[in-house]
DNA sequence: CTGTTAGCGCATTCAG
DNA sequence: CTGAATGCGCTAACAG
């Protein structure tokens, strides 16, 4: 039996409130007295059992996730996987709201999270966009003793207790990877369609995939900037395809990549060797079906939304997490190795009760 | 605030005593009462709070792990992981233990799988052999009503409640898909390093392998048994490359890594234009790093436990899993996407009480 | 400053 | 067959 408050109480000549009191760093406890019960603690080793704390204080966790709005199509399954993360919560005991703030608006978000401040929850995820606003809001959370993780999209360490998502710099290296080998041996010329260049994701993609291909002799055109927009993103493609018959590869860092599919499949003769994207969702994955891309790079949403969930939980209870688990992965899809469509969660039989 | 059990009982017009006979289906409840309470049930959607429930029980859920001994890097890791698992347990209620048995031994395997079943534990998982005997203890399990979960290695589909690994085929398809843009465009001859094919997993990753490659005209070599044993790979693979010096390709579906490490190492002139291995362990990693393997396909050992210890505590509790967060990816890793050497757990701050 | 007491939601004796 | 009472490990009034 693992020991509990009792034993402690008993260990050090004290009352259970007593013991409360030092567990949950209360004042009113004379010094000598905390001491005592502190050995007490560690000598029989105690650890407290956050369920039955928890039963106890009639706790839930109240967390606001906070995502930008329109229709970016990572944007809207990430929504989703909160929404499922919504339903299943209530058996944690945790309460999850979600707002969204219209998308790279650095004002609006900063104002959300002044507002999510005013709610005084357990914990605030958000997709971040780097601006000095923002940062100053986070601050505030941060004084205001609220955990807050960023997701998909970073600020810098100091404004933030943990991020969940992918390292960016690395999946442009794996891009560039993949590239130089799919693109063979000889050198040849790789144009990049990106979001926008303000983005420090997209940033740091082009980097890593910089790192990556330029030794191997190739060319990057310059950037194409589609800014997200489909439409944009097909018609720059386009002209990339009739102007540069000989282009070995494209790299689509940012999203928007519809478009870009939409000009794949109109000139299907003049398709580089090798095309490599982000994000895998309806239409990359098609695109993967139809052998239009080669190779997407894919964080998984619902992992990240699991892993923001306990973290904010493990850093309400200050208590430690599994790093491995919350490590986002750079998950890399073929055609080959495409998980089974979204689905739901499984439905097990009851078993009355075995052991 | 969410219903429980006086809720029920008030709405049915029972004690709790009642409630609780019918919550937990056991007998001395007259039908019609019955009936009452589950209507009141499903009227007011009540959900039982495991936690309370379990605290009241004081229920420590009992797992055994059942794994191979041997030097394989990858058991050996997936050792480890269960012993990581292990410290972690006890704040969950769970008590873990591990076993071992000879490796590819299904005579031990089954006695220790029947072992396991004296021992009433609320779950067991193992790394299967696929053999009769297996299958049958297997059953044996099934009928005592403790629940299996596959761990790495499959039984058929009847013989267990859940698998926790990857799809082998489209491991093996993956390996091809990546071989064939990795060697080129050309038609070449490309190796297969095996185990045994006596292996079920070793043979899928053939299969899926072969289902990749052999539209795009590659020739497989006849596949190289090394039986997991570094030093046979060793010499099979040094053979192999003297032999065929125009080699576009090997891929190592099994263990064993170190002897096709050792022997590219020594011919690096001769190194064939992809070389694909399974498993992301020290060896591997480092050739990775060497530019001596081109990309590694891996299972996540340490998601692979925790998923398992959540499958098995699910079905423990007969509640339904999140399948999303239980769907093992093949991971591929180039060297640009290699995460951080094995760490331990993350220490945080212990705030002391937000929100 | 410290101790007593009554629950949190549920399971389980033991009477009726 | 059914109900009242007690306790799991912990917290939170309320007294002293």
């Amino acid at each position: 039996m693992r020991p509990t408050v009792h034993d402690i109480a008993a260990e050090a000549g004290v009352s259970l409130a007593t013991v409360d009191r030092v567990l949950n760093r209360r004042p009113g406890v004379k010094a000598a007295t905390r001491a005592r019960v502190e050995a007490a603690i560690s000598a029989i080793g105690y650890e407290r059992d956050m369920a039955a704390a928890n039963l106890a204080k009639s706790r839930v966790y109240s967390f606001l996730f906070i995502l930008p709005s329109g229709d970016n199509s990572f944007m809207r399954g990430l929504e989703s996987r909160v929404h499922e993360a919504v339903r299943r919560a209530a058996v944690d005991r945790v309460a999850i709201s979600l707002v969204t703030v219209p998308p790279f608006d650095a004002a609006s978000l900063a104002a959300a999270l002044d507002a999510a401040r005013e709610l005084q929850p357990a914990g605030v995820a958000v997709v971040a966009v780097d601006a000095p606003e923002v940062e100053a809001a986070a601050m505030r959370l941060k004084e205001a003793g609220i955990p807050l993780v960023t997701l998909v999209s970073d600020l810098p360490a100091e404004c933030r207790s943990h991020f969940a998502g992918i390292d960016n710099i690395a999946a442009g290296r794996t891009a560039g990877g993949l590239m130089r080998r799919f693109a063979g041996p000889e050198p040849g010329r790789i144009a990049v369609l990106a979001g926008s260049m303000r983005v420090i994701d997209h940033r740091e993609r082009l980097e890593g995939f910089r790192q990556a291909v330029a030794p191997a002799g190739h060319v990057i055109l310059p950037v194409l900037e589609a800014h997200d927009d489909p439409a944009a993103a097909e018609r720059l493609v386009g002209a990339l395809l009739t102007q540069e018959p000989e282009l070995s590869g494209i790299y689509s860092l940012g999203a928007g990549n519809r478009g870009l599919i939409a000009a794949l499949r109109l000139q299907k003769q003049a398709r580089p060797r090798a095309v490599i994207a982000h994000e895998l969702t309806a239409h990359t994955r098609a695109a993967l079906e139809a052998e239009l891309i080669d190779a997407v790079l894919n964080q998984d949403a619902g992992h990240e939304v699991r892993s923001a969930i306990r973290v904010l939980k493990a850093r309400a209870d200050g208590v430690a997490v599994i790093a491995a688990q919350e490590r986002i992965r750079i998950d890399i899809f073929l055609k080959d190795n495409l998980p089974f469509a979204e689905g739901g969660d499984e439905a097990p039989a009851p078993s009355p009760d075995a052991a």
